[in-house]
DNA sequence: GTGAAGTGATTAGGGTGCTAATTATCAGCC
DNA sequence: GGCTGATAATTAGCACCCTAATCACTTCAC
């Protein structure tokens, strides 16, 4: 379920002409944004047409993910709410994940004996099992994709990527961060 | 609506961590795959919320782009599914944008005189209004965010995501494109 | 205690994406 | 002419994401 996007980016002249067009238009900021978008995507692609063989989406996978590294760690239970806010979706959106990945048995919810209102989401040792048998093709795809940068490059395009996160965190703050107090 | 992702990436120590576990891992591709989701992520909500308040998504700005290019170039016709192979989705979702569209005044449906199975989609005087209304806000948004790079990062980063993309599409071709013949 | 406010999880309803199946039309071959 | 296969668009049904409203429970003030 990549975003929508041009399926073939617009040539860089075509971006000169349109920026006669319209004053505001940057050529060389816009391509960067369209390579972005487009690279993003097809990153995006490549872990997710894998997941779907499997069954997974890109959210039952980081909901999975979340809860290995809490099952690895130390603490071992994990609300409805703390795996939305790591995740980056609303409370509502985890209670249909959950649903689902409750229905094909990879999780179960456990009430908390302490208050009532809360539950407590644990991987079930079929899903442990599941992970496994997933991860190292998840890992080689990655490698596979990333395998034309050099270690330098890698660099590089971390510290260029970590800018424009920045930049984007900074003028264009989340609204969708709950405000706690 | 963006990818579900971490909301705070792993540390790299974390990565190193995890790679005794899984051999496979490689944290230095792990980092890039994951820093080029979460900024792509960030780049499309820039926008993605511009659009929001103005009542459009990513999929309805990019089939008015489409149609607009149509409509100052030379071809005036543009079937449902030529949009549809254009922007990368199938033709049962290109229906439902078009519907939408039409609905809001956007776009009309007109049939084809020659061949009574296509239909003709073209925009509105109304949606011309509205992109010239929406664009100078959406291009300001786009320079903001890349303002960080100077045009020799910026030709890099062209570049090094050019080089992911390639491999994507080398060793991971997409799959919905549809054959003809 | 008891009522008010706050918090956790869920439900209801909408938008957007997908695949698979359907309907209408066209084109070719007997 | 009429059957067969291809093609255009749509519909049906599912998943996932959102916001807003609801229900259950806890906590705090009085």
């Amino acid at each position: 379920m990549p975003h929508l996007l041009l399926k073939d980016l617009p040539r860089y002249e075509c971006l000169l002409e349109a920026a006669k067009q319209f004053p505001n238009l940057d050529p060389s900021a816009c391509e960067v944004f369209l390579n972005l978008l487009r690279t993003g995507d097809e990153a995006f692609r490549v872990t997710d047409e894998h997941f779907q063989h499997n069954g997974l989406s890109q959210g039952r996978f980081t909901v999975l993910m979340l809860l290995f590294d809490k099952a690895c760690g130390q603490s071992h239970s994990c609300t409805p709410a703390a795996l939305a806010e790591r995740s980056g979706v609303t409370r509502a959106t985890m209670t249909g994940l959950i649903d689902t990945l409750e229905r094909d048995a990879m999780v179960v919810r456990k009430p908390d004996p302490a208050d009532r209102r809360m539950l407590s989401v644990e991987l079930t040792p079929r899903a442990l099992t599941f992970l496994a048998s997933i991860l190292p093709e998840h890992f080689r795809r990655i490698n596979d994709l990333m395998s034309p940068l050099s270690e330098t490059e890698r660099r590089t395009l971390v510290r260029l990527l970590g800018k424009i996160a920045v930049r984007a965190s900074e003028a264009f703050p989340a609204t969708n961060t709950l405000v706690h107090a």
